[in-house]
DNA sequence: AATCGATTGTGAACAAGAGAACTAGCTTGT
DNA sequence: ACAAGCTAGTTCTCTTGTTCACAATCGATT
């Protein structure tokens, strides 16, 4: 009950926008840039100004009003709240077309989730080597992860093996899991879930796509 | 100026949760099942019943009070609203590493988003076939939409390409794009972008994994 | 030192979304 | 025909997120 987090809570949407300041913000720095604006950084998030500042300011105040922020220590900053001080492990499970994929993409370990293991059912794959990774086999998933070691646990197996995947990984002891399958998994409170389902992209653009169609109809029948 | 549209604006968040209502009523239906109440329905969609009932409000009174909805009828009406009837094609555009497990996945044609056509700027690959189709180079891209066609463009290729790949599908006439490259890609307005960031998943979630981990010891601290 | 232009940080208005509570209406059993 | 029990549809309130507008503050310049 004691007041143990005085701390500011950083809003959800300000926790997703975050990183797309800190990928640019990267790409300032590698070009030689040293200072920038609200103005500026907004443009190449693609979000607006205020709503830079506004994120920027629950990390605390690091801008200099009259010159910006210095894009070195903004990005310390955002590394800090980020945690990107301590890298976290990915656990890769299901080495389908699609896990193979992931497996194979450098992108991850380069921005600080090194793929710390890879998992899959099907006695065929496991004991194959991927990207310089053995595949282990998911029965043997308690051992995989030393106690105390944060990891997330990446879902890339059929729809229909999921939720049993979420439940070995969570008893496993991982609190954070990225879902690829098409299908609503259920965890634990405590436990972090986000999904990524591409279908349902696309079939949210379709609607889009759709309705903006009817519409041109529309109007060019209001025309005539 | 004339209102074109008396229509009813289907808010965006609603418009994003009528593919999960979508993918449970097939289930559903595919298991036999004929009516379902919004309380089933929310749990197996992962949300609020009270929120099932208003997004499916949007749709029209669909409903038997007392009852509950009839899968089918719900789910044809679903249909109608995302435009289901008219198929709509899928170019991918860059097929590395993650383009190819796209072509290769049945997913989308299964959800009446068929392929439609492979595309990259790599001469070693342009004229290979993948998953029974034969790559073409971007180049061409022009000349690869039929005049009127509807179609979702992918973008797949590394970060650096990512805007100028844009920038052609809409001289080409795509109005929605999904992008898979790790950068922001701006269009002009009428044209829909989604964005699909598995390295930012991973770092929101590495975020939230990071403050529970901290607020835990900050916890045990004050045991103390 | 005083002024000026620029830019941050934030209070407040505004908009969108979520969820609870209520109302209306159907179906079934008597 | 009527009552009882459900469940859809709607209204209201609360929360979260966005945007605007402006005062505070900085560096530079005279
Ligand atoms: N491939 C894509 O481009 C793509 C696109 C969108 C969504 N998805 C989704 O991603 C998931 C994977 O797709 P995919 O094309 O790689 O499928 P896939 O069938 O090629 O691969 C699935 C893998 O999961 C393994 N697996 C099955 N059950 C398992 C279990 N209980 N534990 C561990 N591993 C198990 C299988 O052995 C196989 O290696 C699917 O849910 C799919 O819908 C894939
Ligand atoms: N592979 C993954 O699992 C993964 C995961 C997350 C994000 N991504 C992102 O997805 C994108 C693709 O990843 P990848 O691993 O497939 O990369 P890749 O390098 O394997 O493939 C890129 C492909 O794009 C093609 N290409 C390059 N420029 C092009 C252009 N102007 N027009 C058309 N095609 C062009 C290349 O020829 C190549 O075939 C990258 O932006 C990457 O960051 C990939």
């Amino acid at each position: 009950m004691a007041p143990v987090s005085p701390r500011r809570r950083i809003p959800e949407a300000t926790v997703a926008r975050l990183p797309v300041y800190h990928r640019s913000l990267t790409e300032l720095k590698e070009s030689g840039v040293t200072t920038v604006s609200s103005e500026q950084l907004a443009d190449l998030a693609g979000v607006n100004a205020a709503k830079v500042r506004k994120d920027l300011s629950y990390l605390g105040s690091y801008g200099t009003r009259g010159v910006g922020y210095e894009v070195e220590y903004l990005l310390f900053q955002i590394d800090r709240e980020l945690g990107f001080a301590n890298d976290l492990g990915v656990v890769i499970v299901g080495l389908g077309n699609l896990g193979q994929a992931l497996a194979n993409y450098d992108g991850f370990g380069d921005r600080g989730f090194p793929v710390t293991a890879l998992v899959d059912a099907d006695p065929a794959k496991v004991g194959s080597t991927l990207h310089g990774m053995q595949v282990q086999h998911i029965d043997d998933i308690e051992s995989i992860f030393a106690d105390g070691d944060l990891t997330i646990g990446i879902i890339a197996t059929p729809a229909a093996a999921a939720q049993g995947v979420a439940d070995r990984l969570v008893a496993a002891g991982v609190r954070s899991i990225l879902n690829f399958a098409p299908t609503v998994v259920t965890v634990p409170d405590g436990v972090h879930l986000r999904k990524v389902d591409l279908a349902l992209e696309l079939q949210i653009l379709g609607f889009y796509e759709q309705r903006d169609a009817t519409e041109a109809v529309n109007a060019a029948d209001s025309d005539s």
